[in-house]
DNA sequence: AGCACGCCGACT
DNA sequence: GTCGGCGTGCTC
């Protein structure tokens, strides 16, 4: 991990920079001189202005690093103007962030930069341009035809002809689809053919959400953690703290207090909680402590909100942030805590480049400001457990439920003895037995099918064996042409016709749906009334809040649902959660498929009996022995992380090992395979001189997507850093190495999903 | 991105 | 010759 000591470049000489211009052609460091009259003065994250292209136009950059000697002819670099006016501490800090991206996750220092700044004051006025003719459509058609009698007039030709197709036509659309330069318009306006209309993007900024007021005490154990975290902050102890607490023990009141403590003391608070969590109800508790001193960002809003948003945190009206996980970015000058929410989440994980962690990003960024860090989960990540014990995090455990109410009962069904007994239904007869009581007793029932990660594993239905691979314990997935294949290493074996433990012809991919079980449910219980939520049914706007309204409203008697009805809505008259196949994120085909089948099983059964009737969830699985549903099953979490940590460290996994997945991507399949080839063997010699072991190269699940085929080569050590090293010299690899030109490199430490 | 350079056709 | 439009390539 590299380290930016403050002072250790007073003397050096040379500044690299990172110039204010988003374009990828100029998406690296340019090296300066630092005159003696700013040597003092310019820290990595200042703002500066340089002299930069042909006409030595002066624009801002930012200082990543400094040189003894730069690599560029020194005769052809220029000097570093000055430090640009009104450069706000804030932001070094965050550039400073953003460089430790850079080294922990790979990529280039513009695109880490751009992840962290928020949005820059220029985006405010930046209207958006529609051409249009200024002269009837006839005479545009005549100048047309006058224009195409030369031949140096071309770009004007295919300017106006395009008009002529389409009345209205948006500036950037003119520069992709018809390669039509500004200057050319502006040429065309100077004719007074054609003319630009700026159009102002309004925004609303609509929250005007009602407070929740309540009055909020804690219990015993609530107390306790808080009066510990009162004093560790005050102390300024500021190990990063976990809050392992049951479903519905009330973490949320534990974080509204900690951060009237931190806000009371003058600094701010960021909560970060998944994207799918980030309900109105949440919002609204925080709103009834600080009143309008909250502000929210996500994706849905607006740039123009987002930017308003931005702009009351700069001049101190907002004291709590409440986002997803860019909100670790929110530029508070005086940043005292970071929630996590749902530590376990794996939204905190981002999938673009650089794929950095929300919750290491939250870790780094408290420590550069002295802030400390709060995570809470019923179902902690065993990152983060591992951490505790380790001793790196402060865990803390909260073991009731706040209103006092019992925890589910859970039950485990065979779904092998339903087949054997003749049910080839969906649902076993303990389940229909069930929901047949509740509605009677006009109780409500979710339905949670488990599709995370599914990925057409081969299992048998008889018997409940799982074809697996030989070399990785991971399951293996099953290809058109029936190949199967392992998506760590590579390994391929002929599809099976009957399966190789019991000898049933019942083995296959595992294909159920919601939209199936909905249908079998209409047809079984013709009287109960269903509601779906799944992505068909949540693509419009609303269309989330939407369904969970009705439901909540008894709209619906049985509501069933992926993943996104696990989280965070209490429904009090839900008292049956049925879990349809279990297995199925169990065998998608990476390493962390225990890990979150116990995930999601806990926490959909945690959705059963949050009012006063206790409640009660079913587990259907084929693997009724496998530790992660047993433990779900026995609510024992500890359990769970003991025998899921030993078959970590057996097979070399995160987290005790690191693992980072190089992958790559290109039109050309040969091409890819030959350059994965020459990184293998590249890779191959440095595993010599560092210890790491290199796997692959593989082909993932999906080897082609829009024209894109896939490569990963997997590698693996027991430190971190040695991983950090290998990305440094692939970097420095594929930088030199012609082959790879047509080629994307992406950096995936402890990948999430399936690559 | 934005600018200068240099090519090429049109016009005097 | 010279002017002006337009594509290209470079920026420490």
């Amino acid at each position: 991990m590299a380290q930016y000591p403050k002072r250790w470049y007073n003397k050096e000489m040379y500044a690299d920079i990172i110039v204010d211009i988003t374009h990828e052609k100029v998406d690296k460091k340019f090296e300066y001189k630092i005159p003696s009259h700013l040597a003092d003065k310019i820290t990595i994250g200042s703002k500066v202005l340089i002299p930069f292209g042909r006409g030595n136009k002066e624009i801002t950059g930012y200082v990543v690093g400094f040189l003894k000697e730069p690599s560029f002819d020194k005769k052809l670099i220029k000097e570093i103007h000055n430090l640009a006016p009104g450069s706000i501490a804030i932001e070094e800090k965050l550039i400073t962030l953003a460089s430790w991206i850079k080294e922990e996750y790979g990529g280039t220092m513009a695109g880490a930069l751009k992840v962290v700044l928020p949005i820059k004051k220029r985006e405010k006025t930046k209207e958006a341009f529609y051409v249009r003719l200024a002269v009837p459509r006839e005479e545009a058609i005549k100048k047309l035809e006058h224009l195409l009698l030369y031949k140096n007039q071309k770009a004007r030709v295919r300017a106006l002809a395009a008009l002529i197709d389409h009345p209205v036509l948006a500036k950037e659309e003119l520069k992709n689809k018809f390669k039509v330069e500004m200057k050319v318009i502006e040429a065309l306006v100077k004719q007074g053919l054609v003319m630009v209309e700026t159009k102002r993007i309004y925004r609303n900024p609509t929250w005007e959400m009602e407070e929740k007021k309540e009055e909020v005490s804690l219990n015993q154990e609530q107390e306790k953690i808080l009066s510990s975290f009162k004093e560790n902050f005050s102390k300024g102890n500021l190990k990063p703290c976990l809050i392992k607490g049951v479903t519905g023990s009330g973490k949320t009141e534990v974080y509204i207090k900690m951060a009237q403590e931190v806000v009371k003391s003058g600094r701010q608070v960021i909560i970060m909680i998944p994207e799918i969590a980030l309900t109105f109800q949440t919002v609204a508790r925080f709103m009834g402590a600080f009143k309008k001193r909250v502000a929210i960002i996500n994706s849905k809003l607006s740039y123009g909100e987002r930017y308003d948003q931005i702009e009351m945190v700069r001049e101190g009206k907002i004291d709590v942030m409440i986002g997803p996980r860019s909100a670790v970015f929110t530029p508070f000058n005086n940043l005292g805590l970071i929630v996590i929410d749902e530590e376990h989440e794996g939204t905190y994980k981002s999938e673009q480049m650089p794929r950095y962690h929300g919750r290491e990003v939250a870790i780094k960024r408290a420590e550069l400001e002295n802030a400390i860090v709060v995570m809470g989960s019923a179902t902690p990540s065993l990152a983060s457990y591992y951490h505790c014990e380790k001793g790196d995090y402060q865990l803390y455990e909260l073991t009731t439920r706040a209103t006092k109410n019992l925890l589910p009962t859970v039950e485990i069904v065979d779904m092998k003895a339903e087949l054997k007994s003749g049910n080839r239904s969906f649902l076993s007869s303990r389940l229909q037995e069930l929901i047949e009581d509740r509605l009677q007793k006009k109780q409500q029932v979710m339905l949670f099918l488990n599709r995370r990660g599914f990925s057409g594993f081969v299992s048998c239905r008889a018997c409940g064996y799982v074809m697996k691979c030989p070399h990785c314990d991971v399951s293996l997935s099953i290809h058109k042409g029936g190949k199967m294949v392992c998506h760590y290493c590579g390994y391929e074996t002929k599809e099976v016709k009957s399966c190789p433990e019991c000898g049933s012809p019942f083995i296959g991919g595992f294909k159920a749906g919601t939209q199936q079980v909905e249908d079998y449910l209409k047809k079984r219980f013709k009287e109960a009334k269903t509601l779906r939520m799944d992505l068909d049914t949540t693509r419009e706007k609303e269309g989330y809040q939407k369904i969970l309204k009705a439901f909540d409203n008894h709209e619906a008697d049985i509501l069933i649902g992926t993943q996104m009805i696990v989280k965070g809505h209490d429904f009090k008259d839900v008292t049956l959660v049925g879990i349809i196949a279990a297995d199925m994120s169990l065998y998608s085909n990476d390493y962390q498929a225990g890990e979150r089948t116990f995930q999601l099983i806990t926490q959909a059964a945690g959705r059963a009996g949050r009012g006063s009737v206790p409640g009660q969830a079913v587990i259907q699985t084929y693997s009724p022995d496998n530790y992660a549903i047993i433990k779900a099953k026995e609510q024992d979490y500890e359990g769970f992380y003991q025998e899921e940590m030993a078959f970590r460290d057996l097979m070399e996994y995160p987290p005790v090992y690191s693992l980072v997945a190089v992958i790559a991507t290109g039109k050309e399949e040969e091409e890819l395979d030959l350059a994965m080839d020459y990184l293998k063997k590249f890779c191959d010699l440095l595993e010599k001189k560092v210890e790491v072991r290199i796997i692959g190269p593989a082909t993932p699940y999906i080897k082609k997507i829009k024209d894109l085929y896939k490569k990963v080569i997997y590698i693996k050590s027991i430190d971190n850093r040695n991983l950090i090293y290998m990305k440094d010299k692939i970097e420095e690899y594929i930088d030199l190495n012609k082959g790879f030109n047509n080629l994307s490199i992406q950096f995936d430490f402890d990948p999430m999903n399936n690559i």
